[in-house]
DNA sequence: ATCACCTTTTCATTTAGTGAAAAACTCTTT
DNA sequence: AAAGAGTTTTTCACTAAATGAAAAGGTGAT
C-alpha cells in the first residue's frame, strides 16, 4: 500500500490534490509549443492517470474550455479566449490603448508594442505589426524579461524602488552578448532611462532587434509601456518624441477613465 | 451556447453536478457587464452555496484563473487571458491577419474588423480602430448576429447551404428598423453578396453604423470575414476593391500555411 | 447598540471522484 | 492475417475528498 503512495511521486511534480486543481492543471499544459495534445500526452504531461484525464478533459470539453478535433486531439477552446477578452488587461487597457498605438504606428510605420508587468516579467498585451516576421518571443501573451528589452526597461525604470531591488536581486539571465547582466550596470541604465524618459535597447534579448519604449504612467504609477521595435537594427530614436506623445496621451486618458480606481464597481 | 448568454443573469438552473462543472460555472458568470463580483454575488449568480463558492473560488484564485482585489472582489485572472492567447483563433488567425488588416486600415483609415463563426453567431476576433467610439456591441469577443451585420452576412453568404438553412430557419431578431427579418429577403440579400463578392450593411444592427465586409476563403471554405465599419453613416463601398484585396490575400496566406489542416501536429 | 449583510471556519455526512484493469480500437510490423 | 505497441474508452469496488448548514467573525449603516 505504501508503495502506491510513493509511486505517485514519479517524474512529474507531486499529484495535485483537489479535483479542481487537477482539472485546471490540464488546461495549464497547453503552450505555444504544444497548442494541441492527445489524451495520453496530457496524461504524461500532468502526471495524472489516463482515466482521470479522460473524465476531466471530457468535462472541460463539455464546458467549452477544451475543443476536440476529429483526430481526438484536444486544444484550448474558444470560450477560454472569450473569457480572456473580459479580463481587465484587455477591456480596460488594450481597448483604450488601441487608438494611441494605431496613431503611433501610422506615424513611424514600425511595429508598435504594449506591455505590462506581471510578477517579475513583462507580458506583451498588444502588438501592431505590418511585417509577418513574428519571432515567437514577441508574440502577444509572451513573457519577456524586464532587464533585457525596451518595454521591460521602461516598465522597470519607473517602478517603485522596492520592486526594482527585488528584480536587481535576481539572477539577470543572459540572452545575447549584449544583455546587461550586471546589476550595477543595469541600475545605471535605468537611471538613464528615467532621465531620458524612454528606454532604448539594442539586441539585448533578440539578435538584430532594436527598440525604444516609454512608460505609461497613471496617477504616478507605471501601468504599462509602449514600445517601437524592428528587426533591421536601425536606429529608432528619431521616433522618441512621437512615442512619448503617445504614451503620455494614453496615461492621461487612463487617468480620465480613473483606471484601476475603486470606481470600477458593480 | 445559449447557456452562456443566460448565465449573465441571476438564479441559475439546478445546481450542476460535478465539482469541475461547478468551478467552471463560477468563471462563466463574469461578463462585460459584470467584470468583477463579490463572493455572495457569485453565489447568487451560480446558485451555489456561499461556502462552496468560497472554496472553489479560492482554488481558482490559487490557480490564477481568478484575481482578488483588496476589497475582496473577484475578477477574471490574467492567466485566463494568457491561455486565450494560445487558442488557435488567436495564434493561427489573428496573428496572421494582422498585417493585412493594418494595411487595409492604413488605406481607408476606417475601423477594420475580423470575425469568425461560432455556433450560429459571429464573433469579433480583432478590431483596429482609431476612434474611441467602442459601442459595446462591437468589442472584441462580442457575439453578433449573422443576419444583421456586414461581417455576419459575408460569413453566412459563403457558408455551406445546410448551415445557411439552419440559420434562416431560426427567428431573425430585429435590432433596428432596417434589420432584415424575413428569411426570403435575407436569402436574396445573401445571393447578392455572393454575386458582389462582399456584403454591405446599413444600420441593420446598430443605428448610424455602416459596413462592408468580405469573406476570407481558405481552400474553398469561409474561415473568417474582414469588414470596414464606421459610425458616421458614410458610404464605404468605395473601399470594396481594397477590402477584397485584403481578404483574398489573407485567404491565400492561410492556404500557404495550410490553415486548419492536419499538418498542425506535435 | 442593533440590524443587515457579508466572509470565513468548522465538521459530521456521504456524494462524487478515483484509478487499476479489462475491453476496444488503431496503426504498424512481420 | 496475426501479433505487437500504442492508443482511447468503459467498468466498478473503494474511499478520499467535496459538501453545505450552521456558527463565528467582520464590516458598515442607522
Amino acid at each position: 500500500m505504501t508503495d502506491v503512495i510513493i509511486a505517485t511521486g514519479d517524474a512529474q511534480p507531486a499529484a495535485t490534490r483537489s479535483v479542481t486543481a487537477r482539472a485546471l492543471s490540464i488546461l495549464g499544459v497547453f503552450s505555444m509549443e504544444r497548442p494541441s495534445m492527445t489524451l495520453s500526452e496530457i496524461s504524461r504531461a500532468t502526471g495524472l492517470p489516463v482515466a482521470t484525464v479522460y473524465r476531466l478533459a471530457g468535462e472541460l470539453e463539455e464546458g467549452r474550455f477544451l475543443d476536440r478535433d476529429e483526430d481526438g486531439r484536444y486544444s484550448l477552446g474558444l470560450y477560454l479566449w472569450e473569457m480572456g477578452m473580459l479580463t481587465p488587461v484587455h477591456g480596460r487597457l488594450r481597448e483604450i490603448a488601441m487608438p494611441f498605438m494605431l496613431n503611433l504606428q501610422y506615424t513611424c510605420r514600425e511595429t508598435v508594442q504594449l506591455a505590462v508587468i506581471d510578477g517579475v516579467d513583462a507580458i506583451y498585451i498588444e502588438k501592431l505589426t505590418m511585417v509577418e516576421s513574428a519571432p515567437v518571443q514577441s508574440r502577444i501573451g509572451a513573457r519577456i524579461p524586464l532587464h533585457a528589452t525596451g518595454v521591460g526597461k521602461a516598465l522597470l525604470a519607473f517602478s517603485d524602488p522596492a520592486f526594482v531591488d527585488t528584480v536587481l536581486g535576481m539572477p539577470l539571465t543572459r540572452y545575447t552578448d549584449d544583455t546587461t547582466t550586471s546589476r550595477h550596470t543595469l541600475a545605471k541604465h535605468l537611471a538613464q532611462v528615467v532621465e531620458d524618459g524612454f528606454a532604448h535597447s539594442r539586441q539585448e534579448y533578440l539578435m538584430g532587434s532594436t527598440s525604444i519604449a516609454a512608460p505609461v504612467v497613471v496617477n504616478g504609477i507605471v501601468k504599462a509601456s509602449i514600445g517601437i521595435v524592428n528587426y533591421e537594427d536601425t536606429d529608432l530614436r528619431e521616433w522618441a518624441p512621437a512615442l512619448l506623445r503617445a504614451s503620455e496621451a494614453l496615461g492621461t486618458r487612463l487617468e480620465e477613465l480613473r483606471w484601476g480606481s475603486k470606481e470600477e464597481k458593480k
